[in-house]
DNA sequence: CATGAATGAGAATTCATTCAT
DNA sequence: AATGAATGAATTCTCATTCAT
């Protein structure tokens, strides 16, 4: 792969040493905590988890969960906090490289934005943020702030660059990357979150991101 | 509004008079039971509706609960059931009136293609499918059936139709449907799914109808 | 089998039809809930079978249950005053024909005995009799009216003859009786009762009787 | 009373006093709930016990079982092994003093038999585990192992030592002693096992511990 | 900070019994 | 007689939270 027109920004490292004081020899009591609340709450939802299961999975005490959050409903907003500041990868940026087809650009942002949002743990985040929305309000901005408002000014700025270009026509840009993103969810995103049987290979998501360029190429190309 | 260019079934009335000769008092417990869970379940979720709630929101014991239903996971299926197949409106048909403007008829089925989907029931049950997807595997299916399906097949012979009068260039119909669903979903529904404050005016949604219709036919005017 | 020194009575066939005019058909709808009850009874406990149970099983409905019977206890004593009545299977005499070999004749009366005090019925009954001793006192009247006083007197008798014809030294038959029946419960009996692992076959059966067969002569012989 | 032919061990005094350092009304919340439930269970049966007059009987609140005890079930195994360990006093082993009289010696260790297979406690666990014999197979052999088998052993070591000193003429000791043990329960056990009435005066109880020890002398008399 | 026993409110479910049809 | 829906009390068990150690 000779170019590389966006840059996916990994910041799954950013969440191994938060506390570099913290911890015995391995990971501090509130990161154990933490981690394990987040397995739990993923897989089986809020009201599913109980505190004993998370202190128990943890290797702490019950009473332990309670010095280092106020209840379970703290817990779990830190839990979604910290997983949607640290796990969730968004097409931040599209590299200023020169781009000889501007088409394979537009094939691999999609491709991209499709492999992470089916990602587990974004499927799980998003699940939680619509099954506790009436509970837990907030969640639903973390998740757009840190999953999905990046991915659309990466996207709008570039457009931007290439309507300037004069390779695209596009007056609204933000509407634009709206339009892409919602585009690149057919299918197989919208199938994953609803658990439904869906083919997810790169050869298929390929073929979805192939489809939302050229849709976008022929609702933008000059 | 001189022209239908769609037509949508309405069957929220199907339910309304089940045993014409009982008073709204005395509507069979079965049902009074159904109608009660489907509220509790709608608003709180599976796991935060008890069946006492239920119980009591029906003006029954909580015995008779276990005389009609086998248990809470079964009450829990049937209010689904019942709920997908009468209240989730579906764009079914198309109208094949001769149709004087086709982005007129691309905007208004596109319109009302969001305004179902926003319905609060559409979007709670929606809500459950996605929050129990773990545990409630088949809900996905049920939802689909008889919320999705329909209305990508009324709109594929739509466009099958436009195909072969020349009207549109659309080679695989199907995909244009998922498409033209898809790109409905564009801010409005997908904000509404995360209760995100959204505009959801009458005046909004047509500015989106709008512009999926013009991008649409952007993609597949001839 | 040239002798028969005693005689079992056999009483299964006395409740084919207690009450001729009741069924339409097959057997009368008080027998199925009796028979019912009593499989589940024997088998459950009295607690663990609930009225829906022989309900279900004797295809009646609950209510009809309680034309028949006065609640769940009268169903209870009932049935185990009916199948004590029935099915409890008793060395009721021992036949006055010349004995040739005395021994043999008692080693075959033993046998009868643990046979018959193995059998599932009245292993079934006896559990019932002590589990529901505190609850059901007078369970235990009846199962030693119909189970155990007719083998004493029985035995007795017997025993008085061959005291009479100079063949035993008995001076209280009554109490010989007693002791030749609690004899007969070595191992195999006392150890079915608790569900024990213990060898049944006729061999293991013979084996047992001879003892007390000799046993008792060494205590009774002249 | 100049001799004493058998050495009965008393194990009653060993759960007196468990934490010498707590008062009655703080002894370990572990032991007051056991204590509780074995009271409970052996008056009414497992079925019918619940767990709430338990939690009541022993002062704590329901969900402190389950600190405890997995459930009930947990609760009730954990009851019938102690109380068997604890409570079941056995008739272990015959002093080997030298005996002028062998006939009393039978006598008395068939009275202390007797007395000991009627105590109440003792009664008690024999109803449980014929009642549960279905529910819960293993209490059978925890009853027989704590219960049973010493006293047969006790005996048949000293039927053996008997036989070797040329006073009995036994070639089965284990036989031996299983006949011992089955005509001890001559009337009194079994009556009292059935909640029939029955006289459990000393007098009676020798009684039939005499006719034990004649019938005995009478089978295994040189 | 850490622990885990203790709590009491409430969860789902069962059950004997009644009663209108 | 027969039915089976309705009842409400009771059952087992869970859970978030507290607090003495």
């Amino acid at each position: 792969m000779q170019e590389q027109p966006f840059h996916e920004t990994m910041t799954k490292t950013e969440q191994t040493a938060p506390s570099p004081f913290r911890s015995r020899g391995t990971s501090s009591k509130y990161e154990r905590i933490l981690q394990s609340a987040g397995q739990l709450f993923l897989q089986q939802g809020y009201e599913r988890t109980s505190m004993s299961q998370i202190a128990h999975l943890a290797g702490v005490s019950k009473g332990s969960l309670y010095n280092h959050f106020e209840n379970k409903a703290g817990l779990f907003t830190a839990f979604f906090e910290e997983r949607s500041r640290t796990r969730l990868n968004t097409l931040k940026s599209v590299s200023q490289a020169p781009q000889p087809d501007l088409r394979t650009a537009l094939r691999q942002a999609s491709a991209t934005i499709i492999t992470l949002m089916i990602d587990p743990e974004a499927i799980g985040l998003y699940r939680i943020v619509v099954a506790e929305a009436n509970e837990f309000p907030n969640l639903a901005d973390t998740l757009w702030h840190y999953g999905v408002s990046r991915t659309l000014t990466g996207l709008a700025e570039w457009f931007a660059e290439k309507h300037a270009a004069g390779q695209l026509v596009i007056e609204d840009s933000d509407l634009a990357a709206e339009q892409f993103l919602t585009m690149s969810q057919t299918r197989i995103i919208h199938r994953t979150r609803l658990s439904l049987p869906v083919d997810t290979s790169p050869a298929s998501i390929d073929e979805v991101a192939s489809m939302v360029a050229d849709s976008f190429l022929r609702m933008y190309a000059p």
